[in-house]
DNA sequence: CACCACTTCTAAACCGGTTTAGTACAGGAA
DNA sequence: TTCCTGTACTAAACCGGTTTAGAAGTGGTG
C-alpha cells in the first residue's frame, strides 16, 4: 500500500481535502469538532504531508543548499565541514528543511545556477569567502538568498544576503598574547591565502595584535591551509637568517606539518620554538607536543548560520545571533621564549 | 519575471504543453521540424524543467539521503566523509540526481523513517554499520533501496539493497606482511569497535595476515576510532609485560595519537616500535615520522556507491565495480624490528 | 473509393498538496 | 418575515511537469 495522501485522509473523515488542510495547518475556519475528528483520521492513517506536492504549490523548495566549493584533495583533510554541516542540519531538520549537497571542483559558478535554475533551494550557504568573490553578487542576480559564511567584510551585502561568522580577531589576538607573554618578541605567522577571506582576516588579526603588543612585524609566509604548503612554510622560516621565536599558523594541519618540519631539523618545541594552530582538530591535542591552538565551536556555527538563512528565506528581519567566541588553548607547543638567540640543538 | 515554464515554451513554439515534453525527452511521436523548433524556444527563453514539479508528476524524488550517524565529535574529525561526499555528489549531480543530508545524532531510526515518510529521497546510503544493526531491515521494510556502504557482510541484503565497499583485507594484509618481512613477530592491533563492521573486518584481516605469516597472535586492543581511545589503546600495549614491537592501528587517527604517546613516554619510532595506520590522512604523511599508513580512494568508492545506488533505485541490474584497491604506502614510521627484546630508551 | 495503419499532435487527467471562490446554514437585527 | 453577517465547509483552480486517450491528417492497399 503506497503512502495515503490528503485525500484518503478527507475520506476518512468524511470531509474534503480543503478541510484537511486548514486543520492540519491551523487556519481558522474549522470547527474544534471537526478538526479532531481530521487529525483522528490522519494520526489513525499514518498519515504525514508530502513534501513534494507541498514545495510545488507553495513554490518552495523547503531545502537550503551548500555547496562545497573545494577541491576533494583540500576536502579530504577538511575538519570543519563534517562539524559544519552538522550544526546546519539540526537547525533545518527543526524547521522542516533539507540540506541539498552540491560539490563544485572548479567552476563553482555553474553550480549555484543550477541551484537556482532547478528552483530546487530556496537559499544557499556561501563559505570560503574570496575577496573578491563574485558569488554574492551572482546569487544577487539569480535572487537567491544567501549567508555567507565568514568573518563580516567591510562591505555591505545585497538584501537578500547576510554575512555570519566568527570573528577571528579575539583568537589570533590572544595566541599573539600569549605568546608575547612568554617574552616571544619575533613571532611570525603562516597565513592562508590571502586571496581568501578568513586568510587574510587571520592574517590582519596578527598583524594588528602583533602592533598591540609592542612587537615588529614578524615575518609572513602566505601558504594555502595545505598541510604541505605548512611544511613548506616552516622550512623556509627556518632558513631565515634570523629564524622567529614562535609561528603562529592560520590552522591546525599547517601547524602539525610546521611542528613536524621544526623536529625534523632538530629544532626542539617548545624549547627552541613556539607554534599554534587554529580550529582545535580532534588530533591536535594528540601530536608531540600537544598544539596551543585556538578553539571555535562549528556546530554552533552551523546552528546560527542556518537559522539565519531561514530568516532570509522567510523575510523575516535577522534575529542577532551570539555565537561562542573563539577561545585559546593552551597546550605543550607554547613555552617560553629561548634566551640564546635562536640556537639550535637537538 | 519569474522563471519560464513549460506553458510558455509551449506558445512560444506554438504547440502544446504535451509536445514539449515529448521534445525535450527524445521520445517519438515528434516530427524532427516540430522538435527542431521547440527546442530553439526553450533554449531561447532559457528554460529548464523544475525538478519539484518532476518529482511530484513522476512520483520519484530525484535525490538520494545519506544519514550522517556519527555525533558531532566524531564527525569533527572526521575525513572520510567529505571526501566520500564528493565522490558521491559528482556521481550524482550526472544524473540530475540531489544529494540530501541528514545527521542523526542517537536515534538514526528516525532519521531514516523522516526521510522515507517525506518520500524526499528514492534511497539511501548506509554506512558505517552496526554488526547485528536494524537499518537493513528497517529500510526493507519502509521499501526505501539502500546501499549499504562498506566491507561485505556474509549476510545477502534484500532485493532493494547492495553492499559496496572497499575490502579491508588486501591492504590490512598488506601492512601485516610489510611488518612481518621487517622481522617483527610482536604484532598488536588496535581496532575500532568490534561492534562495527569494518572494526570487525580490519581486525580479522590483521588476525588472518598474521596467522598466514606464521606469527602468534598479538595483542589486541580495541577502541573507538578517536584519537582520545587511540593513546588509551597504545598506553596499555606500553604497560603490558612484553610490548609489542610494533602496532597496525585501525585509522590514521589513532595510530598519529598512539605515535605521540610512544613518543612521550621514550619509545622511539621507528626504532623502538613500528606503527601503521589506515585511511592515509593528508597529515599522516606531516607528522614525525611520517605515517606508514593504507591510502583507499573514497572519492571512487563514493562515486561507485552513488551508481549503485541509482541502478537499485531504477530497477537495473546492478553493473560491477571495480574500485581501486587498498595499497600500502611506506613511510618512516615502520622499521626493522629491534633486536634487544623492547629495551626503551630514548 | 473505402478502409486501415501509422504518424503527429492536442486535450485532459494526474501527481498531492494549498488556496481561492463560492455555497449552505446559523443567528441577530429591523 | 426579510435581510445581513459570520462561520463551516466544498468545489475547483493552481503549482509545473508527465502521460494517456483520442483526434486529425497522411499514405498505402484492395
Amino acid at each position: 500500500m503506497p503512502r495515503p495522501t490528503i485525500k484518503d485522509v478527507a475520506t476518512a473523515a468524511g470531509v474534503s481535502k480543503g478541510a484537511v488542510s486548514f486543520a492540519l495547518n491551523d487556519r481558522p475556519g474549522v470547527a474544534p469538532e471537526t478538526r479532531r475528528r481530521i487529525l483522528e483520521a490522519a494520526e489513525r492513517l499514518g498519515w504525514t504531508p508530502s513534501p513534494r506536492a507541498r514545495a510545488l504549490s507553495v513554490s518552495r523548495a523547503l531545502a537550503v543548499g551548500l555547496v562545497l566549493a573545494r577541491p576533494a584533495r583540500v576536502l579530504r583533510a577538511d575538519a570543519f565541514f563534517p562539524a559544519f554541516i552538522s550544526g546546519l542540519e539540526s537547525a533545518l531538520s527543526e524547521h522542516g528543511h533539507a540540506l541539498l549537497l552540491q560539490v563544485a571542483e572548479h567552476d563553482d559558478e555553474a553550480a549555484y545556477r543550477r541551484l537556482a535554475a532547478g528552483g530546487r533551494v530556496d537559499g544557499v550557504l556561501v563559505t570560503d569567502l574570496q575577496v573578491d568573490d563574485r558569488r554574492p553578487a551572482l546569487l544577487e542576480e539569480l535572487a537567491l538568498p544567501a549567508v555567507i559564511v565568514g568573518p563580516h567584510l567591510g562591505d555591505g551585502f545585497g538584501p537578500q544576503q547576510s554575512a555570519l561568522g566568527v570573528d577571528d580577531v579575539p583568537g589570533v589576538t590572544a595566541a599573539v598574547q600569549h605568546l608575547a607573554s612568554l617574552g616571544h618578541a619575533r613571532v611570525a605567522h603562516v597565513s592562508g591565502p590571502l586571496t581568501m577571506v578568513h586568510g587574510r582576516s587571520r592574517r590582519d588579526a596578527w598583524a594588528s595584535a602583533m602592533a598591540a603588543a609592542g612587537l615588529p612585524a614578524g615575518p609572513l609566509v602566505e601558504a594555502d591551509f595545505s598541510a604541505e604548503s605548512g611544511a613548506a612554510a616552516m622550512r623556509a622560516l627556518l632558513r631565515l637568517e634570523e629564524p622567529p621565536t614562535a609561528v603562529v599558523f592560520a590552522n591546525d594541519v599547517m601547524a602539525m606539518a610546521g611542528l613536524s618540519v621544526a623536529q625534523a631539523r632538530g629544532v626542539s618545541v617548545p624549547r627552541d620554538l613556539s607554534v599554534t594552530g587554529y580550529d582545535d582538530t580532534e588530533i591536535a591535542a594528540h601530536v608531540q607536543p600537544p598544539l596551543t591552538t585556538v578553539a571555535i565551536d562549528v556546530v554552533a556555527w552551523g546552528r546560527a548560520a542556518a537559522l539565519r538563512l531561514l530568516e532570509l528565506v522567510d523575510g523575516r528581519p535577522p534575529s542577532p545571533v551570539d555565537l561562542p567566541p573563539a577561545r585559546l588553548v593552551v597546550r605543550g607547543s607554547t613555552g617560553p621564549a629561548p634566551t640564546t638567540p635562536s640556537s639550535s640543538s637537538s
